[in-house]
RNA sequence: GCCCCUGUGGCGGAAUUGGUAGACGCGACAGACUCAAAAUCUGUUGUCCGCAAGGACGUGCCUGUUCGAGUCAGGCCAGGGGCACCA
């Protein structure tokens, strides 16, 4: 018996894959595409379990979909723009390229031990100026058709770094390195008009059948359509207020409920309001309000957990059907300037909201919503607002109508009236895309003093980024970079300078997918070559991307689309998102996080492998480096080999869940890769042996492991197809168990060893997709001269599928009390009266008699008594 | 705070989508082989009552719909992901 050597047999098949090209894609053919996609990785510097998860999955897709005779294009490549390169510059003293380059070195490498069945003459760097000068062009297009714009917005400043901070590295409202208070501080910044194509983004939503439900809900709720009113208050400045003369005369705000407009007790302003701002300017007290509010951060979820406060500024709004109803207007800290009008009215009676600012500020709370069942004698609101269905009450013209009604019938008296409109409104937001760093995509744009924002000329692209810049001083190096930022104007000739922000990462990962297609295509899309192979028919990636990169993967798509470079709206046709890597936490005495991979059970203790000392073990939580608890890929692969590492990552967990990462798990793993070589090899030696080709089979034996065979071949064909990897993984378990104990069964004859030979077959060709190398070694040692990677998948019988006989549960009143054997398809009549023949039923009915037999066919019977 | 997801034995999970809850694996226990250990093989393994036959309970919690609910509806609880400058 020979043991299989993954070390040995990983590297020759690699090289024989390699040797023959196999994965190389030609861009087409007479077989029908298959485009399956990953997302492509960060370049950190090492690969993690969770990349080996996500492309053996990709790569099990794309076996399986290459034996079922697709032409597959599985390519991989680089997001290679991005903060932790310029950090690792800061702390580093290395060039963020150097780094870059060096990472994706040193993770190619290890991607290649996986074996992966990867198409790598089409690989590239968001980094390569080959790629990033195509995107350059394409900025210049959307410039050109007015998708992208310039305006003036926020951004959070760290005053002692003197740089702009990413939300992330907004800690409690300090920046990151510095401590420093961080303040808000307005640039002009370069906006995508992705508000545009809202209604498109929503409406191709319905379109995308083969995305998860969850995902498609997220972006509906992300662009966040809404249907309501925008209408105008009259503003009324009482005589003395400090706010005299500036004030504008309206407020227009939007609302979805203009049916609880008779509750409104006030009206909010955004801190970035032009009434805010205006007020601020003539009262001390107004300012010293919404420069509060600049300091909060600028996340959405920073704004909405933050306690609600208002500032009264003494203006009144005068409530359009009710003479002489002023409203107090108040500048509040969680009204969005980004929003509608940045303007609202609050009915504390309906919004939770709201009827904690009323509360906090002692506004009047008039219930407008009757809930159904409620009297409206004494019905009061009390903590919690009614945001349910009911019907109006104290609404004058309103009163009786439900929601619905009330909502059309106060639009209607608006726009008759004429200070309002109904309209449709979106949550979406412009895509700001500067960004004030280094390592990222040039903005080919160059600002003139008398042109203004001048497009680089194409013939002068790409804009390259200079190599000679130093980080040892804070902010964007290009800025300081003169030789680099002092050009002359395209247009006039005059003195100009570069633009100096860069990209957003996320423009370089919204294309990379189309690039992949002709990665060498002097336009950005290579229209033959996009048009054979888009869209993606497999993108498979985290649920975490499931909003921004697929939202703007699918607006720029679209808007290449109408500039005429692809032929597709939709990249993605269909999307899988799998779950994390997850592992055990270790800290030791002092609190300190222990690495995981020092960590040994020494007799069921968790200790230190070096000191001895022992460790507290912590939750399961997501691999990170920040809590020390990540395993490295390319230790596991040299200690069990390729195989053992993805048949893991394959098992058990459904793809779409987290999955723990344990000793125990990777320990089995590799037990059953020895146990899949033992029960081929020993088959073999059946299959051999010219003393039990002259026996006599059992007929009966050998049908019966044809049989179970084919079942595996339905079984893991649809598993597959349907992303069930943990349960195709079960049934080779299964099927595995079944050869092996027919080979413990002496067989012996033409029969026995035909279907022995056949069932041993099926179960390489079955694990070939998840254990490619094993497969291979076994394949051949089955005697085939030809790569299993290039054979065809299995088909399965299907008169060897059915079942000859069914078993179906026989329940008295719910409960199970017996099971009988019937034929499949065995007509009702006849299942109930074997049902009704059973001597258990027969126990378990007594005195009672059956009222109604519900026979579900092949399933079940229920006899109610 | 808002949006989305998840919750089943000691553990990972399965359940043909409303029809026998616990497939398959891990762990544990018992046995075989071995001088011994490892490896391997065989068997048992949701909980409780019972010698057994058998019975009761059981899918985070509560309520409901149904002949029948892990699956559907309503209300909670717990954990996770996203929230626009992390990728």
């Amino acid at each position: 018996m020979s043991r299989y050597n993954a070390r040995v047999a990983e590297a020759k098949w690699q090289k024989a894959w390699d040797d023959k090209g196999i994965f190389q894609t030609e861009n087409s053919s007479d077989k029908p595409k298959y485009y399956v996609l990953e997302m492509f990785p960060y370049p950190s510097g090492r690969i993690h379990i969770g990349h080996v998860r996500n492309y053996t999955m990709g790569d099990v897709l794309a076996r399986y979909k290459r034996a079922t005779g697709h032409n597959v294009l599985h390519p991989m490549g680089w997001d290679a723009f991005g903060m932790p390169a310029e950090n690792a510059a800061m702390e580093k003293k290395v060039h963020p390229a150097e780094w870059t380059y060096a990472n994706i070195d040193a993770m190619r490498a290890q991607l290649k031990m996986i074996g992966l069945s990867i198409d790598w003459s089409r690989e590239f760097a968001t980094c390569d100026a080959t790629y990033y000068r195509h995107q350059q062009a394409i900025f210049l297009e959307l410039v050109k058709a007015g998708i992208a714009y310039r305006r003036s917005a926020q951004v959070n400043w760290d005053p002692v770094d003197q740089t702009v901070l990413a939300n992330e590295q907004v800690i409690d409202g300090r920046g990151w390195r510095s401590g420093a208070l961080v303040e808000k501080r307005e640039l002009t910044q370069w906006f995508l008009k992705i508000t545009d194509y809202a209604q498109d983004l929503l409406a191709g939503l319905e379109s995308l059948e083969r995305w998860p439900d969850k995902v498609r809900l997220m972006q509906t709720n992300w662009i966040g359509r809404s249907t309501g009113v925008h209408f105008t208050f009259q503003l009324s400045v009482p005589d003395g207020h400090g706010a005299q003369g500036v004030s504008p005369g309206t407020l227009d705000v939007y609302t979805t409920r203009a049916d609880t407009l008779f509750g409104a007790s006030f009206c909010a302003v955004s801190a970035d309001h032009p009434l805010a701002q205006a007020i601020a300017e003539k009262m001390p007290d107004a300012k010293a309000f919404v420069d509060k509010c600049r300091q909060m951060g600028t996340s959405e979820a920073a704004l909405e957990t933050a306690e609600k406060l208002g500032f009264d500024t003494g203006i009144f709004a005068d409530h359009p059907f009710v003479a002489g109803h002023k409203l107090p207007v108040y500048i509040a800290n969680f009204v969005l300037m980004e929003y509608g009008t940045g303007a609202i009215f609050g009915c504390p009676g309906h919004d939770q909201r709201d009827l904690d600012f009323a509360r906090k500020y002692g506004l009047p709370v008039t219930p407008v919503v009757l809930p159904d069942g409620e009297t409206a004698d004494g019905f009061e609101i009390g903590d919690e607002a009614f945001d349910g269905d009911g019907r109006m009450i104290n609404s004058e013209f309103l009163d009786g109508m439900t929601i619905p009604e009330a909502k059309k019938a106060m639009a209607d008296r608006i726009e008759k009236a004429g200070f309002g409109h109904q309209t449709t409104n979106f949550r979406l937001r412009d895509w700001g895309v500067s960004r004030q760093r280094y390592w990222g995509c040039p903005i080919p744009i160059i600002h003139c003093p008398s042109c203004g924002a001048v497009p680089v000329p194409d013939k002068d692209l790409p804009v390259t980024l200079p190599d000679d810049v130093s980080f040892d001083r804070p902010g964007n190096p290009l800025e300081r970079h003169s030789t680099w930022k002092d050009v002359s104007c395209p247009q006039c000739g005059g003195d100009a300078t570069r633009e100096t922000d860069t990209l957003d990462t996320f423009v370089d990962s919204s294309w990379y997918f189309i690039r992949f297609c002709d990665p060498a295509s002097a336009t950005p899309a290579d229209a033959a070559a996009s048009t054979y192979w888009l869209p993606v028919d497999q993108y498979i990636g985290g649920v975490e991307h499931a909003i921004l990169h697929l939202l703007y993967a699918r607006f720029i798509t679209r808007a290449l689309k109408d500039l005429g470079h692809v032929a597709v709206a939709e990249p993605f046709a269909g999307l899988f998102t799998q779950g994390m890597v997850c592992h055990e936490t270790y800290k030791d005495k002092n609190g300190d996080w222990v690495p995981a991979e020092d960590v040994i059970h020494d007799g069921g203790r968790p200790v230190q492998r070096d000191t001895g000392e022992e460790v507290t073990v912590g939750p399961v939580e997501k691999m990170s480096k920040s809590k020390k608890n990540t395993i490295d890929p390319e230790h596991i692969i040299d200690q069990y080999g390729a195989d053992t590492v993805r048949w893991f990552v394959l098992s058990d967990t459904p793809p779409e869940r987290d999955i723990e990462w344990t000793a125990a798990g990777i320990e089995g793993a590799w037990r059953f890769t020895q146990r899949l070589w033992r029960t081929v090899d020993d088959a073999n030696g059946h299959i051999a042996s010219e003393e039990a080709a002259k026996g006599t089979s059992d007929e009966g034996r050998a049908a019966a492991l044809r049989k179970a065979a084919h079942k595996a071949i339905a079984d893991v064909t649809g598993d597959i197809e349907g992303f069930r990897f943990n349960r195709a993984v079960a049934r080779l378990y299964e099927l595995t168990s079944t050869v092996q104990s027919f080979n413990g069964q002496n067989p012996q004859g033409a029969a026995e060893l035909a279907a022995l030979k056949e069932a041993a077959e099926t179960l390489v060709q079955l694990a070939a997709p998840m254990m490619p190398h094993l497969a291979e070694e076994a394949w051949s040692a089955l005697g085939h001269d030809r790569l299993l990677a290039d054979t065809d998948w299995p088909v399965a019988d299907p008169d060897l599928v059915k079942d000859d006989v069914i078993k179906m549960a026989v329940q008295v009143n719910g409960k199970r009390r017996a099971e009988i054997e019937v034929a499949p398809d065995l007509g009702k009549d006849k299942v109930e009266e074997i049902a009704l023949g059973d001597e258990a039923i027969k126990r378990a009915l007594g005195e009672k008699s059956p009222r109604k037999v519900i026979v579900v066919p092949n399933r079940i019977v229920n006899i109610v008594a």
